[in-house]
DNA sequence: AAACACCATGCATACGTATGCATTTTGCTC
DNA sequence: GAGCAAAATGCATACGTATGCATGGTGTTT
């Protein structure tokens, strides 16, 4: 029992060779179904395991995916992105389903994780997830692809390149949660959110919002957009800033919602009642949303699904068939703090 | 460019032997200290990579670690229990430091996870992550133990089992909790938590929170416990069944967060003011708790120390030295939804 | 009964690395 | 310059599997 078993110790015991336990394990039909049965039996009776090693090294796939965590550089520890970890939790399922092993990890975006798994052939593809600062992220891309890596990333389409992305309508979204805001009576509005570097998903949020705002002859105050990135803390500054300066404003939208979540902590703590005063959207639908004070209505993505076609489309290539990038719909969740 | 560079064409362009490069690259003092850096700096410059199939399987060694997370059968896809995806993070960060891969799989109890990573040598060791039914769980771990399975698990310690775990001092985190509510003037106290069956740490939260009546000359009404799974909606069910059998008490303790936000929920909807009417209390602090409303008074368990230890502690495993089993305490954290 | 096709199995080898052992080179002593 | 120890390198092989090719066996055809 303590040394490993190996294919030949099942040979011996099945009197066949080692070979035909290979083929045997793996359902080949070379082999006679009583034989397969047989060996099958032994095998599952001495509890012996392929080694996964000698049969990746072998057949040089290795039966595993890679899902690269892309962090914002400010997120402390205590509160990751919630969002991320429902897509983490998904993509982890999707792959239980197809029969892979799911390697995580973190990185930061400026070490050379693009070489890191391909080449050593710990996986037969990757996932990248996260925002991340566009320039620097697009120099690795361009290496993977030239490297002939396996890989489909989470966002916004990047149109220069040959890559496959799953991501969502950021636009309409934004447009969606905006009209809403409008329909409700608001008049002028606040976006907190990153938009001039490097997030593509937030300035895509603000564009549809603003979008919206023009369709409506009302006017997009350049003055109430404020950066951000994607944690409540830096939500909960800049809105902070926009009231420090004075700015008024009936409705705010956060380019996320820990965004939204940490602005509408600012306005409460200044005296603005949320929804009455300043009706509040977030985009997201993370888990948390629903339990705020007052919930937060919200653009839902709908991560299962971004999971599923990650890894869908991931296999595909790994394959070596074609995948088409695509763009998912997202669905408003209408809760208390936006008014209605 | 386009096939694997491997550790011979390294050799041949280093003008050296492949074994010559093999110890280069792993650092060996067998190797004198010019023909190393060469070596080194040939291989960076061709971007080759040590093929972790081959080298694994050359020093039955995979360098990665598997994260096993049973979940609770009624979860549903979109509430993943947040406590136990903050441990996933912080033990990916802790894999990370220790320049160890991770491989993250959801599991059902019922599946015989326990022979598929050690003997298929896709993982030194194991972390086992997640509340179960214990009788089921308990013959698993007896065939970890067999098959010299290097694993730590988080939870209760196993006083019968040979098991490393490492786990919150539940017992006295119930105590604490709910000293505070006594102090706080509370007489009359629900529990909502599955106490009887397989989820040793519900009952210890249980078992301390009961000690901690009784050392108040208080009485533990048996009626006023009933059984929940972490999730809201157990918890909200839990207590709706308390609310309608018209039982009367002035403060709740729910066994985690999630219960104790259920269980919130159905107090409010049913006209009871938390904290005025009812003092409601968690365990965990997920980081939902401090955006309820109010925001969950709750026992926080240290995510980040929990990952790092667990991983500490496998490595230790693996690498032949014993280990301890570890309690963390707990610290209560404050907030809204007790009264003060 | 010979010839043949076909199915099932075995043999031999390669995947890319790490390492025990043999061999060469270097540096030093007398 | 001979002799020797130590340092550096090369040679050969094993890790456990999967698979192309050769071989053996069975049944069918003429």
């Amino acid at each position: 029992m303590k040394s490993k078993q190996t294919s030949f110790d099942i040979a011996y015991r099945a009197g066949v060779s080692q070979s035909t336990v290979s083929r045997a394990l793996r359902n080949s039909p070379l082999v006679n179904e009583e034989t397969r049965l047989r060996v099958q039996a032994i095998a599952k009776e001495l509890n012996y395991k392929v080694d996964k090693n000698a049969s990746s090294l072998r057949t040089q796939q290795s039966g595993t995916l890679a899902l690269l965590l892309f962090e914002d550089p400010t997120n402390d520890d205590s509160l990751i992105n919630p969002f991320f970890m429902s897509m983490l939790a998904s993509i982890t399922r999707a792959c239980a389903t197809k029969g892979y092993d799911l390697l995580v990890s973190f990185q930061e975006m400026s070490a050379d994780w693009h070489a890191d798994f391909e080449d050593t052939r710990k996986a037969d593809g990757i996932i990248l997830l996260g925002y991340g600062d566009y320039n620097e992220y697009e120099e690795k891309l361009i290496q993977l692809i030239e490297q002939d890596t396996c890989f489909v990333r989470w966002g916004a389409e990047v149109k220069e390149l040959q890559v496959v992305s799953v991501g969502c309508d950021n636009l309409h979204g934004g447009f969606q949660l905006t009209e809403h805001l409008i329909n409700n009576g608001r008049k002028t509005f606040a976006f907190v959110g990153g938009v001039s570097c490097g997030q593509p998903e937030f300035l895509d949020r603000y564009l549809g919002h603003s979008k919206a705002i023009e369709n409506h002859q009302l006017t997009v105050d350049k003055g109430l957009q404020v950066d951000a990135v994607s944690t409540e803390e830096s939500g909960y500054q800049a809105a902070l800033s926009l009231i420090q300066q004075g700015k008024k404003f009936d409705a705010l939208m956060g380019a996320s919602d820990l965004i939204a979540l940490g602005a509408m902590r600012a306005l409460q703590e200044n005296g603005y009642k949320v929804p009455e005063d300043v009706a509040v959207v977030g985009f997201d639908d993370i888990p948390i949303a629903s339990f705020t004070f007052p919930p937060l209505t919200t653009a839902k993505q709908d991560t299962m699904l971004a999971g599923e076609l990650l890894v869908d489309k991931l296999l595909q290539l790994v394959n070596g068939e074609v995948a088409e990038t695509q763009l998912m719909t997202t669905d408003l969740v209408i809760r208390k703090s936006c008014g209605s």
